[in-house]
DNA sequence: CATTAAACTGACCAGCAGTCCAGTTGCTGC
DNA sequence: GCAGCAACTGGACTGCTGGTCAGTTTAATG
């Protein structure tokens, strides 16, 4: 898997062509009966060519998934609040949790490709989540923490995550439910993150 | 795979060699790399056997997790208080997320069997959740009806239960942090269900 | 246009879940 | 006790998968 230098325009295009295959057969396939073949035939490309491209199945379903989340993950960092910085933490806690559901609910397969890719190539010891878990993940523990410093906001936003991960929840995004789960959410951090819980306007959170 | 009828001696014995072999494997392997050939080499069976009694590599896993979820089943219907009936709901809610993240936390490869079990074989329609699941969605709803009958607690419970099928989450318990878990769990639903909530004592749940 | 490194390809490999059936064995009625 | 049979057993076999590689093609560059 080259590094991610200039691409000569040939592997541009296959690199495209290859994302649009893969998400358009997530979008009617299973991702358990997607197999790489079935994606390069799609694609117009040898199956070498996603191996050269990808390094295995789950670098493609990673590259994918970083397309979809990229846009979130700037309009988090430097998008208008309430989304962006600027709002106060619940308020941009909520509005993640939203976004990440609708984000999800439009991409029936992105999270069931993740979720493969998520787990263990093999046995190694501490294993790495993928980058696009990890943001998300340090984005609400931050969030959390600068409004209630005192809980484990580090599992809460594991536990938190793992909604989205749940087959029988991806079953009911997939029913266009999403707006259930949103409350749902919601409502646990609501319940959590009570208006005024800041010890000061102003947080200052405690970096354990 | 067989109705289950009395089994005859040698296919009891057989039986049970295969969860021990799959048992004592999902402790040292990723779940993975076990193979059913592996599995049947160290029960000291051939591999048709394994079919012929499990049907399939999921019909295996789901067998060793029902099997390990018995006796909390057994709990949960007549057990004594808080985990069996005659504690408020509230209380039998926080005792059965204890039980069931001990439960886990104890059996690092059960969730993680149950995972791929719990998904897709292929693409028909609605999915049945196994049995497991199913039942302890259904404890969780309940009790939590009674206290909130305002909230989605179906959707809730999918959510509180979504934690135990996260690939970090595994990873954490595995660490022996299960005890973090546990006081998430017991946050979250304590916010949710404050000490009075019920309208009733004798609750009267509402099924949509 | 010549050169070169990158990219492409599809035959190939090892390993997997699941099938099949000929041979074996525990059970049951007599 | 034993005969007969259904249930059980095992391992060779199949079809398919993710991943590899040596040989070929092609975009870029001066």
């Amino acid at each position: 898997m080259p590094r991610s230098g200039r691409l000569r325009a040939d592997a541009a295009r296959n690199r495209t062509a290859l994302l649009r295959a893969v998400e358009e057969l997530l979008a009617h396939h299973h991702p358990a009966q997607i197999s790489m073949d079935l994606v390069a035939t799609t694609a117009g490309v040898g199956k070498g060519t996603v191996f050269h491209r990808f390094g295995s199945r789950d670098g493609l379903m990673l590259a994918l998934v970083q397309e979809r989340a990229h846009d979130l993950g700037v309009a988090i960092a430097d998008g208008p609040p309430p989304l962006g910085p600027g709002a106060p933490p619940r308020a941009r806690l909520l509005a993640f949790l939203s976004a990440v559901v609708d984000l999800v609910s439009r991409n029936k397969g992105l999270l069931a490709a993740l979720g493969p890719a998520i787990a263990a190539p093999s046995d190694q010891g501490p294993r790495e989540a993928h980058p696009v878990y990890r943001t998300w993940h340090g984005h609400i523990a931050g969030l959390a923490g600068q409004e209630r410093p005192d809980l484990d906001t580090d599992m809460l936003a594991h536990v938190l995550l793992a909604s989205v991960h749940s087959e029988p929840i991806l079953e009911a995004l997939a029913r266009g439910e999403g707006e259930r789960l949103d409350r749902t959410l919601r409502d646990l951090v609501t319940a959590l993150l009570p208006d005024g819980a800041a010890s000061h306007t102003k947080a200052e959170s405690r970096h354990p």
